[in-house]
DNA sequence: CTGAAAGCGCTTACAG
DNA sequence: CTGAAAGCGCTTACAG
């Protein structure tokens, strides 16, 4: 035997060390201590424990220290509930989500969760609600639990909003169709995102591209493909514009692209609505021996991961940035300090990778 | 000009349709209904509103359609707060999870989802818990907001949890190092998956097999390695055991096979401890020219998206059917009907593809 | 099968 | 600055 490579227990590789606790040592494990029971200890009233919990000023400061001394003998963590019924406010917020994958799931939870811990709120999440009733259904299970809410739910129109939610309570949408003044919407600005990559394409010298289009029921994918057709015609009037119906997957994109081929119409540009869909793109052309970007440029929008993996030109949209702007949103709602509801649109930013460089 | 394409505004197109409601339609919009409205329409006391609601048996039939009537025509909807201070119940469950990335994410949050809406808990989700202490703060943050907890937190010992959680409050691990009998544990069977693995290569005649091993501190990537060193010492005690040490990423993995290319030591295989070492792996081969699975077998862990779309061999892990399990446990634990609580394995599926396929 | 009443653990005017 | 007391909206023995 060679080398035996870095086999056998490595005595540093202590998976954890449960030695310098930092927390306060002298508790007493009772979870269910009461208010009560901290007044007692500190022989005060609640009341006053109540306003050192809560931070009020006017307390001596020889009292908070006797509260603080009890509640951390006892251990004391205050009933959220109690609290709740009480002040008629949870610090929590409701999120409610369709099905997303992969990335765009976990970074728009990840910006959420930032901005909603930086706020010391909650979230309350439900996600998988492709359709409305299960959508409304998600957010009126939330009901008493939460000060706000954070929706995407294309389906929704504002009149379920309004049923959905306890009167009054403020929600934001995200990616949904309607502004009806009530609610802010997030959204991406898809027009300015295609802009920018047919502007790059046809400043790379591209002169028959070839829209693949996303699935016909999505926002996005209609503004899109409408934004591509205005572009050309604005950029380009003398360029055909070139449209091919997709539905967001490789798969599917694979089967287009190799219709176009058979076809035999000339082309030398593929901008999908999507990245899956330029990757099937790709696929095939390079297994049909196509150079890209010699003969085609392919591009996509998102920047998935997959994309930087396999060196795609695309669209990137700071996914976490929009579920931070949106919790961010709700929080300024609740402390009753954000401007009027609008449309808001983040811009994507242009990522030029070796699908469409010329060098 | 050419055909067009599928341009222009489609009137079909219609995002979405509003008309038909299928909720109750004489609502007043008053969300702010109590038990007491409701008893007061309904002409009964608080108490068999409240027997209704929880669907106890004792109500005579005409009570409980009138109380259903009344709720319906206020839109009321019980108050959680004052419901969990009551019944000190707060039908949520805690979600405490570290910085997760895209499918590992997604499907795991959507296996809880399933698993908890099916027994009608919400899920209150906290994440980026890299270190103990955030951990901590972020459970006990929790405290009387949730009836138990989903802990993924390898850092955190068995004391902790203790501390963090109310005292007897359940709480599943995901993925965590310590066995202490209180608390089930959610683990991957990296030794049955490694050995699929290793037996699958042997098979397919691999004499020379070397495992890139991935972070030291990460649980899974020492379990891993353990048993390729000890599985190859069973199955094939004549070959040599070769190690290298990586840290689960597919540029760290580039170096390594770079410098293991430069030593001149043989290999015609290389097993990741995830895929994307295992990608990194496969990007320097390639580049080289090295043909895989010709001269060199690829495999990786975990199937990741990106694992399927580059034909990759690896060891698939059902992240969903993790996260639903976790929820399940943790519901049978709230009902009181748990078996003992264990180190819980669960074991991978060798996923034969292209990068190891003899054929 | 139904109702009056106590209690869950907090917060907050209201007096002092 | 502090305390006694009412109230938040439910549930649940306890009588009837």
């Amino acid at each position: 035997m060679k080398k035996a490579g870095a086999c056998g227990n490595d005595p540093d590789t202590q998976l954890s060390s449960y030695f310098h606790l930092s927390w306060s040592t002298n508790r007493v494990a009772n979870s269910s201590a009461t208010i009560r029971d901290v007044a007692k200890l500190a022989e005060l009233s609640v009341a006053s424990v109540s306003r050192v919990l809560n931070g009020h000023g006017n307390v001596h400061a020889d009292t908070r220290k006797r509260v603080l001394k009890a509640m951390d003998t006892l251990g004391y963590v205050p009933n959220a509930a109690a609290r709740s019924l009480s002040t008629a406010r949870s610090h929590a917020i409701g999120i409610v989500l369709p099905d997303l994958h992969g990335e765009f799931f976990s970074e728009l939870v990840r910006g959420m969760d930032m901005a909603a811990s930086d706020a010391n709120y909650m979230m309350l999440l439900s996600t998988m609600h492709a359709d409305r009733e299960r959508a409304i259904q998600a957010l009126s299970a939330m009901r008493g639990r939460i000060d706000g809410a954070i929706v995407m739910a294309p389906q929704l129109s504002p009149e379920d909003l309004r049923r959905a939610l306890p009167a009054g309570s403020p929600a934001v949408l995200v990616n949904s169709p309607e502004e009806d003044g009530q609610h802010h919407n997030l959204r991406i600005d898809n027009r300015g995102g295609v802009t920018l990559m047919v502007r790059h394409l046809l400043a790379s010298g591209r002169k028959r591209i070839v829209h693949l289009a996303g699935v016909a029921e999505n926002l996005d994918a209609v503004e899109r493909k409408q934004a591509f057709c205005d572009t050309m015609k604005a950029l380009a009037p003398e360029l055909p514009v070139r449209v091919l119906d997709g539905d967001f997957t490789d798969t599917g994109a694979e089967l287009l692209v190799q219709q176009l081929l058979a076809s035999g119409e000339e082309f030398d540009a593929i901008f999908a609505a999507n990245d899956m869909m330029a990757l099937g793109a790709l696929k095939v052309l390079r297994t049909i021996g196509i150079s890209v970007p010699g003969q085609v440029a392919v591009a996509g929008f998102d920047d998935i991961p997959l994309a930087s993996f396999l060196d795609l030109t695309t669209m990137r949209i700071e996914i976490s940035d929009f579920g931070k702007r949106a919790v961010e949103r709700l929080v300024a709602e609740l402390s009753n300090d954000a401007p009027p509801a609008t449309l808001e649109r983040v811009t994507p930013t242009l990522i030029t990778r070796a699908t469409t460089a010329s060098g």
